[in-house]
DNA sequence: GAGGACATCATTTTT
DNA sequence: TGATGTCCTC
């Protein structure tokens, strides 16, 4: 494939902007075979960086770069999707142009923690760990963990010792940010401060326990790579195999996924990082913008930096208010976004007087919009933490309106999927403990001790799975006990995706007998055997299903069909990356931006005040902060009328009010009915009272 | 040892 | 509101 005409064929970079194109542009002309020098882009929000990206990687197959050997991470599956369809479609266009052939998919697309899962396999012999490991979600991770911290005798201290998942943050979040416990317990963790000798104990047997039972959880998956690329002659081997490394959303990685990435190009050859200091929201994942700022002075000669500073998306107004905010951020952020998208209408800052009031507000302005022309799928609401929708989520049901929710939970948190999850998995890794401790428990008159016995009995045979048919169950038990036998050795001789419908077939009476409404649970996993029929292998349909969780849920309707028209319920954090034409962020108030956990330190502050920027930058055309006066507070009484009053957030002071439009809702309520013109009579009612007594 | 009934208390965001 | 831990009975 000789060097096709780059300058010729560049018509389809026509669209993009000067500096768009010095980033699509930068280090191909030399030839794609050579990779160019280490490249930061600098994406501001809006700016076109999706398309920037995919622009780059299309222009680098289209000069003749092998897309088998570009490496592209992105933040979520959905991302790289997406990035995916996007350098087809240019390639197809541009090659369909020039009479040539279809490109190759780019199969080395993914995120972080999934490129690592495969290549982890590939690689386990020289580890010595067995490939068919299998990936602990989060929740699995924690149930380790409280097996773990049951049997150091944690469980019942005198004073309250951290629960499972906060044990699990901790860990994880030691890792991650490669920093030693002490310091993170105190910046993160300060009321966790007294424990530092036992978690240590507490790690140190976890990590014992997840490799004896050959499970690695989300944060293995990096620390292991990480761990590998120091071993110079396999970084060279697997840097060799991969000409671009390309990564997205580089603000939000921390230093782990820093060192493997340097791992892979020491010197930055073909490496090229997006992303956007100001939308930096994950540090709570131990994700330090740092990475980003620090990025071109880890070479020599420093990277080159392109900064992408127009926005598209939004109109002037909004990205002022927007600015505003951010301005007032105690860093200076490296760049400051313009547009030329006139407006007249200001993002609007709504009071309203509780959060039902606000859930009717947002309810009438949604439909108002979609009469005026703009679906429900152009319109999206977005709050700080999951449970602040609630009370609209009931508003919306009560309405029939259609919504779609992302973030927050998820389908596969449901227990019965987690069941029939449970046994694949022990049927893929027969070591698998929690695994193997939720499918017994399954059986009637089996609980957590037998349970335990069984597992110990069968965890150091070769085989787990054969071992079992020798395991004398509880007498209680009685005739359940062979079926599940016969199920499992079923399973390891069928092939795939018989395999779940041997497992579902075995779990249905037991789903029946432990739920009230399992025949709405049994359609939850005829849909689920569907999804797997979708994939290649169990191992396969198991890691991606771990790692990529299918995100949306929506309340008891089901997930609509996806050409019906539907809201956009989202998390902050789920939302990044999109944009929609108009926008309602909820709960625009202190102690819910920012939430009042973590107001204490500036550092926390800082994030929160990034994550109201990052909300406010997804809205195209209009845009409204929503503030309720006051709340009622969540606990005890079921009806009881205790409210709390919050105040306007602390991101939005005095001097950046001019920027917003300020409306109260509802504009004339029940106890304000009085007309213009009686509004305007003054009567001196002091100076008659004065006079009675006179 | 299993499993049900009760009390307690909570720190958000996600791969 | 719901998950988690404890106590009690079978």
């Amino acid at each position: 494939m000789g060097l096709r005409s780059v300058g010729a064929a560049a018509a389809y970079l026509d669209g993009l902007n000067a500096e768009q194109r010095r980033a699509v542009e930068h280090g191909v002309a030399e030839g794609a075979a050579r990779p160019a020098s280490p490249l930061l882009i600098i994406a501001g929000a809006g700016s076109g960086k999706t398309n920037t990206l995919a622009h780059r990687v299309a222009h680098l197959i289209v000069a003749g770069a092998d897309p088998g050997r570009i490496l592209l991470m992105t933040f979520s599956r959905r991302a790289a999707s997406e990035m995916t369809k996007r350098v087809e479609r240019i390639c197809n266009r541009v090659l369909a142009e020039q009479g040539g052939v279809r490109t190759d998919a780019l199969t080395w697309a993914g995120t972080f923690h999934g490129i690592g899962a495969r290549l982890l396999r590939e690689y386990a012999e020289q580890m010595g760990i067995d490939p068919a490991f299998t990936i602990h979600d989060r929740e699995d991770a924690a149930d380790l963990m409280n097996l773990v911290r049951h049997e150091l005798g944690f469980s019942k201290t005198q004073s309250r010792f951290p629960a499972k998942g906060t044990c699990l943050a901790i860990y994880s979040r030691v890792v991650n940010s490669t920093r030693p416990l002490a310091e993170v317990l105190a910046r993160a963790f300060p009321w966790c401060g007294g424990w530092h000798d036992e978690l240590k104990q507490l790690f140190g047997a976890y990590v014992e326990a997840k490799q004896a039972q050959n499970v690695l959880d989300y944060d293995d998956l990096l620390l292991y790579w990480a761990q590998l690329i120091t071993e110079p002659a396999i970084a060279q081997d697997m840097g060799g195999r991969f000409d671009h490394v390309m990564v997205d959303e580089y603000q939000d990685t921390n230093s782990l996924q820093a060192s493997v990435l340097l791992g892979l190009k020491p010197d930055g050859h073909g490496l090229t990082v997006v992303g956007d200091d100001a939308q930096s929201i994950y540090a709570f994942r131990a994700a330090t913008v740092r990475n980003i700022l620090d990025f071109p002075d880890h070479f020599r000669p420093p990277a080159e930096v392109v900064t992408l500073e127009r926005n598209y998306r939004s109109t002037q107004p909004i990205l002022e208010a927007a600015n505003a905010v951010i301005g007032l951020a105690s860093e200076r952020f490296t760049k400051n976004l313009w547009t030329d998208r006139l407006s007249a209408e200001k993002p609007e800052l709504v009071s309203v007087r509780d959060e039902m009031e606000q859930a009717r507000f947002i309810a009438d302005r949604v439909l108002e919009n979609r009469e005026v022309g703009t679906a429900l799928k152009q319109q999206a609401v977005l709050f700080r933490t999951s449970n602040h929708a609630g009370p609209l989520e009931v508003e919306l049901t009560r309405r029939n309106i259609p919504f779609v929710k992302f973030g927050g939970l998820k389908f596969l948190d449901a227990a019965h999927v987690k069941d029939l999850l449970a046994v694949l998995r022990f049927a893929q890794n027969g070591r698998d403990r929690i695994a193997g401790f939720r499918l017994l428990q399954l059986l009637p008159g089996l609980g957590p001790a037998s349970a335990q016995k069984i597992l110990d009995r069968v965890a150091d045979q070769p085989d787990p799975i054969a071992a079992l048919s020798d395991v004398q169950a509880p007498a209680k038990v009685g005739d359940a006990w062979s079926p599940l036998v016969a199920m499992l050795q079923g399973i390891s001789q069928a092939t795939w995706p018989a395999q779940i419908e041997l497992a579902r077939l075995w779990y249905e009476p037991h789903l029946e007998r432990i739920h009230e409404d399992a025949s709405m649970r049994a359609a939850d996993l005829t849909q689920l055997e569907q999804i797997a029929a979708g994939y290649s292998s169990r191992e396969r349909f198991l890691t991606e299903l771990t790692l990529d969780p299918p995100d949306a849920t929506s309340d008891q309707a089901g997930v609509p069909l996806l050409d019906e028209d539907y809201l956009i319920l989202s998390t902050i954090h789920s939302a990044k990356g999109q944009e929609w034409k108009a926008v309602f962020v909820m709960n625009v108030v202190d102690g819910c931006i920012p939430s009042d956990l973590g107001a204490g330190q500036t550092e926390e502050l800082e994030e929160e005040r990034r994550l109201l920027y990052v909300a406010m930058t997804r809205a195209k055309d209009a845009l409204h902060l929503v503030t309720p006066q006051r709340f009622f507070v969540h606990g005890q009484p079921a009806k009881g009328d205790r409210h709390v009053y919050a105040a306007r957030t602390r991101f939005i002071p005095k001097s950046v009010l001019p920027h917003f439009e300020h409306v109260s809702w509802p504009k004339a309520g029940p106890e304000d009915v009085r007309s213009g013109a009686v509004r305007n009579v003054r009567i001196d009612v002091g100076a008659r009272l004065r006079t009675m007594w006179q």
